[in-house]
DNA sequence: GCGAGATAGTCTCACTTGCAACTATCTAAA
DNA sequence: TTTAGATAGTTGCAAGTGAGACTATCTCGC
């Protein structure tokens, strides 16, 4: 008789896991500094990268749906943490970079950030969050989350 | 200058990961047996226990909202893939249970379910899915999701 | 027993999000 | 050049979900 413990599924635990973490960590950006999910992965990706990118860049490397990207950008414009130009070269896209109010707000929750993936690593030792790290990767190479997890080469992302 | 690598980022990459694995799933339950997750979820824990259960314990181990488990046994009553039947001795629960076609569904589903995940398991060795396995079991442990991690005793559970 | 507080389950409301249509713009081929 | 198809970004709509109110029931202390 088939049987399935869902607590020893893995497909299970990683959905379980994944929103208890960004629970967790929401409530550093959310009630802190009122970002929402995708404004903070708006944030991410423009502080990592020093030159402005594209919504649609934003989009493709945090595999988050081009409207819900647009809605954050039009909350973060209105906030202005963030400022748009138009990219004479190709006049759909807008280049999108950080003001500097967004940078500050931006360099004081990173820390924040880190801290608290500190705190919820800190169950394993130094060797293993690297094997951690190190299984997750080929688990995402293996679903091709791959070019999501590095900043894109300008050639992949346009 | 403080900075964080999105892509680097465990709390995101857990996210990103649990998202695309569950995605990949669904379409497994979802189109071919109309289930959606939360369905999926009440079906497996009443599959894995051989009792019938109360809507609130599958709530708390699945760690799933109890509205939204009270919909989804809604649905399943009307397609009568489970049944429930008044608890004498606590006129406010129901006791859970899968109909002959809930369990006929149930017992096609799992061995899809297990061989996806065997799949999407595939890119690790045996000794590395067990290593995976353990270090997400720490983790697990130290977020307190442990008592949602393995079927609870009645005294735990009500 | 009786009343206060806890608990099971349902329902309404507000919010979020994905989908798909739409506009504007670009590219490439006839 | 013209036109068909692709692409960037926005928006309306529908579906799903959590919060919290609500009803019915139970439990515990008086």
């Amino acid at each position: 008789m088939a049987k399935l413990d869902l607590f020893k599924f893995v497909p299970f635990r990683l959905n379980r896991l994944g929103a208890e973490v960004s629970g967790a960590l929401s409530s550093e950006y959310r009630a802190r500094y009122g970002l929402d999910i995708p404004e903070w992965r708006v944030m991410a990706t423009l502080g990592f990268r020093d030159e402005a990118c594209s919504a649609q860049y934003i989009s493709q490397c945090t595999r988050t749906h081009k409207s819900t990207i647009s809605r954050a950008v039009t909350s973060l414009l209105e906030r202005e943490l963030i400022e748009r130009v138009e990219n004479a070269d190709d006049r759909r896209e807008f280049r999108l970079a950080m003001t500097p109010k967004g940078r500050a707000l931006y360099e004081e929750l990173i820390p924040r950030l880190l801290r608290r993936e500190q705190e919820i690593l800190a169950c394993l030792t130094a060797q293993e969050r690297k094997e951690f790290a190190r299984l997750l990767g080929k688990i995402e190479d293996s679903l091709n989350l791959v070019q999501a997890s590095r900043p894109m080469s300008e050639a992949e992302a346009y």
